[in-house]
DNA sequence: GCCGTTTTCGGCCCGACTGTTTTCAGTCG
């Protein structure tokens, strides 16, 4: 993806200027067009040849993204690389190390990689310089062991698990009144590198005094009377804010961030004689907020709506929200149906009746059965003979159940030939035929797509599920041209499946953006294998909700039979 | 390097915490 080449590089870039001590606005015009570019799913170069204006991308940089789009490379950066040894952006990356330090090391004792960064600080030479001691050269030897752990992103749902148990523990703690989470986690970012909670309490240090003794907390990073950074026994960092009642919304649209957006809000305080912090909106030289209890209102101090905090990413909510044109997100509540749900008669573990009551005691009206297919024995694929058993199955439950429908579905793996896996006169008897790639992940990106586009211009084929084969932290999605797939599902009325389980959330929110432009219809399915899995829909419609998506662009919000006339147009 | 109902030049968000310091630089989010 050349977006995401171009990316790396700006990010690069910033780096190295940052080490040498560069204007720092310009890094972080650097900073922004890379982050830009990484949310941006379309070819962004072709987006400013059709003239299109992307926001923090000037003329400059503009020319730099077209350079490296005709050249597959960029002079300036080129150049840049050959200034700086490469290691030193190793360095910049340690916790605790920055571009000032970063160059510090460099230009005194000529350290160019972290073992030598390493070995220095074993042997107490970083102390000989200014500013330095003991403390920070241990810091430093701690910041390169969580490097080396791979101090990487850890899955949205195992932070809501451990958000959930902190908050828990939070409430028995004498003096708070309210927690909330914050930060990337009430973003629904899909993986995230910490999870941030807010608390509001009358007297924010006793809080923080007793926050040590929680049983999440393995160790203390940092600590003051508002503040305290710790580290879960797993090795995963949470941050806690204490705030006083009286600016908890304050505080909860500076933490929940982004920053992106944070800027782009304190920003635009600031033209209007305003000063945005986490205690409030301030006139000038006023003490007294003029906004700060509810995030409602420090929004409607500089004259915006509400903004979602999935929205919150800098990517057009600031524009949409001053035109009065943010989108009604999608709501766990608008969910009528779980479209991906598996059974016993393959890999899942629970039977299909547990897994009806499981869901419409989670408030569904109807579920697709969607069992693997033949090919997958893995799976324990279903031959079309069990398929049509586990259809009088569906037919038998349907008469029990009450105020349910079970939809007789299948997911149908799309050979590496291109072909789907049951024969016409199969799917020909299915409710929903869902289609999927399990195989061939490493084809070349042109023979994936035609094979995925064949799938979608088949008559029988509804949905197409987990469209890019991503599992988080282990796998990108394989090589595909997405457009290509877009403009297809769109002219096969074919919908594509947002899978909202937790290692895949495939599609992700940009991807959902681009499938409400295109017109393509979109569904969300948990591709639950038990009836504890049925719960991950929320996440699948944070995803939803980060691409902007209501109501109305999800399939599995309409009732039952409008979803199965919808699906067929 | 970007950007414009103060500006095409001169701005560019704001504060907490740490370690090293006697008032602040560096880092982080």
């Amino acid at each position: 993806m050349v977006n995401k080449e171009i990316a790396d590089i700006f990010h690069a870039i910033a780096d190295i200027l940052e080490i040498q001590g560069e204007n720092a606005f310009r890094v972080r015009a650097y900073r922004r067009a890379s982050q830009l570019l990484e949310n941006t799913p379309e070819n962004a170069a072709e987006l400013l040849v059709a003239g299109k204006h992307l926001p923090g991308i000037g003329h400059d940089l503009a020319q730099k993204i077209l350079e490296f789009s005709r050249t597959g490379s960029l002079g300036d950066y080129e150049k840049l690389k050959h200034a700086v040894p490469a290691g030193l952006l190793d360095i910049v990356r340690i916790p605790g190390v920055g571009p000032k330090r970063t160059k510090l090391f460099y230009d005194k004792l000529g350290i160019a990689d972290i073992a030598a960064l390493e070995q220095a600080a074993h042997n107490h030479r970083l102390r000989a310089l200014a500013g330095i001691k003991d403390k920070t050269e241990e810091h430093i030897l701690e910041g390169i062991a969580l490097i080396r752990q791979g101090s990487g992103r850890i899955l949205l749902a195992e932070a809501d698990e451990i958000a959930a148990e902190i908050r828990q523990e939070l409430s028995l703690v004498p003096g708070v009144r309210e927690s909330a989470v914050a930060g990337s986690v009430r973003r629904r970012r899909e993986t995230v590198h910490d999870i941030d909670i807010l608390v509001a309490a009358a007297r924010p240090p006793a809080v923080i005094d007793a926050l040590p003794r929680l049983r999440a907390c393995a160790e203390i990073i940092a600590q003051g009377p508002t503040k305290i950074s710790l580290r879960t026994h797993r090795g995963f960092p949470v941050d806690i804010r204490v705030v006083v009642p009286e600016c908890f919304g304050a505080a909860l649209v500076y933490f929940t961030g982004s920053p992106a957006h944070n800027v782009r809000l304190r920003e635009l305080a600031k033209r209007r004689g305003l000063k945005i912090n986490e205690y409030g909106v301030f006139a000038e030289g006023r003490e007294q907020p003029l906004a700060a209890a509810s995030e409602e209102a420090v929004y409607q101090a500089v004259d915006l709506p509400w903004i979602a905090p999935e929205l919150r990413e800098d990517q057009g909510e600031m524009e949409q929200a001053a035109a009065g044109n943010l989108p009604r997100l999608i709501t766990a509540a608008d969910i009528r149906a779980d479209t991906h749900v598996h059974s016993q008669w393959s890999d899942g573990r629970q039977s299909i009746r547990a897994m009806a009551q499981a869901l419409q005691a989670r408030g569904c009206e109807y579920m697709v059965i969607a069992d693997h297919s033949q090919s997958l024995g893995i799976a324990r694929g279903l031959k079309p003979d069990d398929l049509r058993r586990q259809m009088d199955e569906i037919r038998q439950l349907n008469k029990q159940l009450k105020n349910f429908r079970i939809l007789c579905g299948a997911e149908v793996d799309i050979t590496a030939g291109g072909n789907l896996d049951f024969e016409d006169t199969v799917l020909r008897e299915l409710d929903v035929v869902l289609a999927a790639v399990h195989s061939g992940f490493r084809q070349p990106q042109e023979q994936l797509t035609q094979r995925i586009v064949h799938a979608l211009e088949h008559p029988y084929v509804d949905i197409l599920v987990h469209p890019t084969g991503r599992l988080l932290g282990e796998r990108a999605g394989y090589a595909l041209d997405f457009e290509r797939i877009l403009s297809a599902a769109r002219r096969t009325h074919t919908a594509l499946e947002i899978n909202a389980s937790p290692k895949r959330l495939d599609l992700d929110g940009a991807h959902c953006r681009l499938a409400k432009q295109a017109g393509v219809k979109l569904v969300i399915g948990t591709d639950s294998h038990d009836t504890a899995q049925c719960a991950h829909m929320e996440l699948g419609v944070g995803i939803a909700r980060r691409g902007g998506l209501e109501a109305a662009d999800v399939l599995n919000c309409l009732p039952c039979e409008q979803f199965l006339q919808k699906l067929r147009t």
